[in-house]
DNA sequence: TGTACATCAGTGAACGCGCGTTCACTGATGTAC
DNA sequence: TGTACATCAGTGAACGCGCGTTCACTGATGTAC
């Protein structure tokens, strides 16, 4: 009985889960066509042949809907991130990091209207919630992971000649130690988020059209010449360690 | 006669010249309130005190409005960042770089969504029209011209130690270097490249937000940094070589 | 196992809104002789 | 200088559209005894 009763119900509670899903891979496919802006539970709703107030069973407002979007999104890049670094030698720290760079462009050209979802402008009336906070730090985690682990494995030999921190910068760099960078010296940590700013930075340029006429012959291959010229900043370096 | 008839002309020119900068103001300051997505000729006319088809006598559609805001937009940076570079002395290079920078991200600070207007995710069903392209380009022949008259007056001092250019980089620098960076090679080229990617990217996550909890207690100082960072990589020196 | 009740999913109609764009029009401003 | 005509700016009404959200409702599914 106890058993059927909970059988029942999370019978119930997987049509509700499907459905869900299906509402919001609707609107991921409706977002690649029009754009943020042009999101419509109506379009949403016509497409899954539901009355249009249906919607509001599963999510209480278009805000919401985009909130949902923007964490799927902001997962599927850390989702993207943590299985091209899952997939080398963990030992092999430089091309764990090019391969992280790779995924995150490979990820945006394949989904520009997320890619922009997230790191395009702010949808005008829209504020992110709390709840993107942890999806959206999860390149970050791996991006520091590999500088960890390659920090224990014989140490990073970050290039010489470059300004140090600003001082105001130490409280910030505390908390990304504490957090993120538990060995690491202000200088490694702002070095690390200027790589990381760089990436995305290429990305949406690239992404947003600013490339054109600019680089136009090998996207890819300048693309990791930037994502090299950080690791050697950071002081990855071309051999793994001998273990 | 003749003066008399040009000039009544010029004075219904004025008149037209005048009501197209007003339409460009006010939907500017719309564009402030709501973003491009909420931008609403119908709105423009309203404020403007006119009905909405007397818009369509100076812009014959949205997009065309659009595109005129996106130029200015382009224009407006372009400016700040000459009137930057102009205001330091000409033989102090790194000063010249800095106030650059400095200018880029005192502009998207003062006018953040005209600068995700031209950085942030393109307008759905929008398409940039070429009249973008000289306008776009004005940050960067100016940027360019630093490194040049730096390079003239003692030569940059380029930081050792990073990747050279991809093969596949080639034929882009080559036309770059026709264009605009007239001695440099390839190397130099695609690090100005990356400054340049840098900046606009850390301007961009500044805004978008993705500095939050990351970057939090000094900002300007931080971003210095970056820029700082940039000028070392790129050759730029502390001090004029004396004339 | 069977019945009475509560929960939930989906319906259909409606509210009120603003939008871009077209079109025939009225006056005012400028032009040519 | 004066008159006949052409150009242009702005009006007002209308077309047709899609949107987010609310609300009272009908059935179906699940729950408790």
């Amino acid at each position: 009985m106890v058993g059927e009763m909970n059988a029942s119900r999370t019978a119930r509670e997987r049509v509700r889960a499907e459905l869900t899903r299906e509402i919001k891979d609707i609107a991921r496919r409706q977002l690649a066509v029009e754009g943020a802006a042009g999101l419509s539970l109506r379009a949403v709703a016509r497409e899954l042949g539901m009355v249009s107030s249906a919607i509001y069973r599963y999510f209480p407002s278009r805000d919401e809907l985009l909130t949902a979007l923007i964490i799927e999104a902001f997962d599927a890049v850390g989702a993207a991130v943590e299985e091209a670094d899952a997939a080398c030698p963990r030992d092999r720290h430089l091309d764990r990091w090019m391969a992280v760079c790779r995924s995150i462009r490979a990820w945006a050209l394949a989904h520009p209207h997320e890619y922009a979802l997230i790191h395009g402008s702010p949808v005008p009336g829209y504020v992110a919630p709390q709840d993107t906070a942890a999806p959206a730090a999860r390149d970050g985690i791996v991006m520091a992971g590999i500088l960890r682990d390659a920090n224990e494995a014989g140490g990073l030999s970050p290039l010489t000649g470059l300004p140090p921190p600003p001082i105001a910068f130490a409280p910030d760099g505390e908390q990304l130690r504490e957090a993120l960078f538990s060995p690491f010296c202000d200088d490694i940590i702002l070095r690390a988020l200027w790589a990381w700013t760089a990436v995305y930075g290429a990305v949406s340029f690239e992404l947003f059209g600013m490339y054109k006429t600019v680089i136009e012959h090998d996207r890819a291959a300048t693309f990791d010449h930037m994502a090299l010229t950080q690791a050697r900043i950071l002081g990855l370096r071309e051999d793994a360690p001998t273990a």
